[in-house]
DNA sequence: CGGGTTTGACCCGCGC
DNA sequence: GCGCGGGTCAAACCCG
């Protein structure tokens, strides 16, 4: 299987390479979204409707605003959903869990994409309502647990949809292609896609 | 031989 | 309680 760079489509805030993709092979990426939850959520539509999604989950957060303008964001060739943040209540006490989850939808022929970390597979599913199956990929760096889902989308099958789960404690083994300090968690999905709104338009 | 992949089994949560 | 589906485990296997 081919190995593609995939610029960072990676939800660890201390890095910021996504302004700087290097399209390899047959990677195509013409369109790019960036998502939350889509797959448990949104199966139905890949619809860009944006305004009725927070209401769903009521412990959701939206950690990212600023983006009505759904048009503008089309014309970037990058369509944000929405980051949020779980809040799970844990018996006698109201325990903020936070699991952060960045779903990525890519249009690429291949679904191994080189985001800059080392993973490892550690099982594949048949998904309902796909013909497709969804592989499981931990970070094989020690003591780091993300976790990333990588399925193809049953709906149109030109588009990978990728999920990750965590956030990297380590750094990226391919730093190079990194050149954005650390910045803090919250701040960071904020300024991410933002600058990436404003600086991708002509990079595809 | 070490590390990654495959794959069937198992676990768990959820809806009925 | 039961079945289903998603997620994980781990032994076997593969490959450099």
């Amino acid at each position: 299987m081919d190995m593609m760079d995939f610029g960072n489509p990676n939800p660890n805030p201390s890095y910021q390479s996504f302004s700087a993709p290097l399209p390899s092979s047959d990677f195509i990426l013409s369109d790019y979204l960036v998502l939350d939850d889509v797959v448990d959520h949104h199966q139905e539509s890949w619809s860009q409707s944006t305004e009725t999604e927070s209401s769903e989950k009521a412990a959701s957060i939206d950690v990212i605003q600023g983006f009505s303008d759904e048009t503008s964001m089309n014309n970037s060739n990058m369509i944000l959903k929405r980051c949020k943040r779980e809040i799970k209540e844990n018996n006698s006490n109201k325990v903020e869990e936070v699991k952060e989850r960045v779903t990525f939808r890519t249009r690429s022929q291949v679904e191994i994409m080189d985001d800059g970390y080392k993973w490892r597979k550690y099982g594949k599913k048949s998904v309902k309502n796909s013909p497709y199956q969804r592989n499981y990929y931990k970070c094989s760096s020690e003591g780091c647990s993300v976790k990333k889902r990588v399925e193809r989308d049953s709906k149109d099958s030109s588009y990978v949809l990728t999920s990750y789960d965590g956030v990297h404690n380590h750094e990226s083994p391919s730093t190079s292609y990194y050149t954005t300090p650390p910045v803090s968690t919250l701040l960071y999905s904020n300024e991410w896609i933002l600058n990436h709104a404003s600086t991708n338009s002509s990079s595809y």
